[in-house]
DNA sequence: GTTGAAAGTAGAAAGTT
DNA sequence: AACTTTCTACTTTCAAC
């Protein structure tokens, strides 16, 4: 279903969705309208969720980056879809996810500077519905991220 | 530096960056040229990272995700940089932060089953330098992913 | 910031192996 | 069934305004 080749297009993809097309068929040894087709494919299949541009959170004020765990008042499910629609549409959170563990959910934001963080924190994270406990992770640097897939199965 | 505009062409970018330039113009109220050149000088600044398709880990088969929390046997440079030199080097790992908390540093990665993530557990993780605990933390469900920085601060 | 023209790219329709 | 060539419409890019 997905060859060799289609994993050599997707890691050039991961690393830059702006190259032609025919430069991708190039790398690949295929000319830019099979390439192309394939590309086609792999979007209609889902395997491309999107194309999207990724920023750098510093330069954009952004300077503190936390990971927090938050635990909720139990685990039914009224209280979890509860909890997840709420997350979804609050931009600030970055990233959620459901885990297993000791928490409930791990959750990913940014925030301007420590003050901006705190009203984040009692005003966007607290808020959320049927939360009771939350813990912060400081983001002190980041080694790597955007890391795509790698192109053979880890 | 970066106005209201700049930010509305941010978020478009963040959620499409396959869309043309003249219809980025038109969301914004801007000519082609006068949006291109914005996101020229966003591209140079570096507030534009890279322009990346994102792609669906399960149909590749990585049905796994992980939170994995890093514990070294020391914080010297010495030991934090080779950490950070090998966690850079293997493309399992597809994120990888230090961290303020318990843990060193919070990793992710992806397996398609748990034969596999042991295996990245023994052969990967667990060979990183100067490791001394490593605690895994399995995503269920991803709630939200790739959500861009919203277009005020937080 | 706008307009307009030149170069380049994507997307589709043909034909080829 | 998948690739290649060819062609047209669109998009980017860069002048000059």
């Amino acid at each position: 279903m997905i060859d060799e080749i289609d994993r050599k297009i997707l890691t050039l993809l991961q690393s830059n969705c702006r190259q032609s097309i025919a430069e991708i068929g190039d790398a690949v040894g295929l000319s830019a309208s099979a390439c192309h087709r394939r590309i086609g494919i792999l979007e209609k299949d889902g395997v491309i969720e999107r194309y999207a541009a990724r920023l750098n959170g510093e330069k954009l004020g952004f300077n503190m980056t936390f990971y927090v765990e938050v635990t909720l008042e139990g685990q039914s499910e009224a209280i979890l879809s509860a909890f997840e629609k709420a997350a979804l549409a609050r931009p600030e959170v970055l990233e959620c996810h459901l885990m297993t563990g000791i928490a409930d959910y791990l959750i990913k934001v940014a925030a301007p500077d420590t003050k901006e963080y705190e009203r984040l924190y009692r005003r966007v994270i607290a808020a959320l519905p049927h939360v009771s406990r939350i813990q912060s992770a400081l983001v002190m640097k980041t080694v790597k991220r955007w890391g795509g897939y790698p192109p053979r199965k880890a």
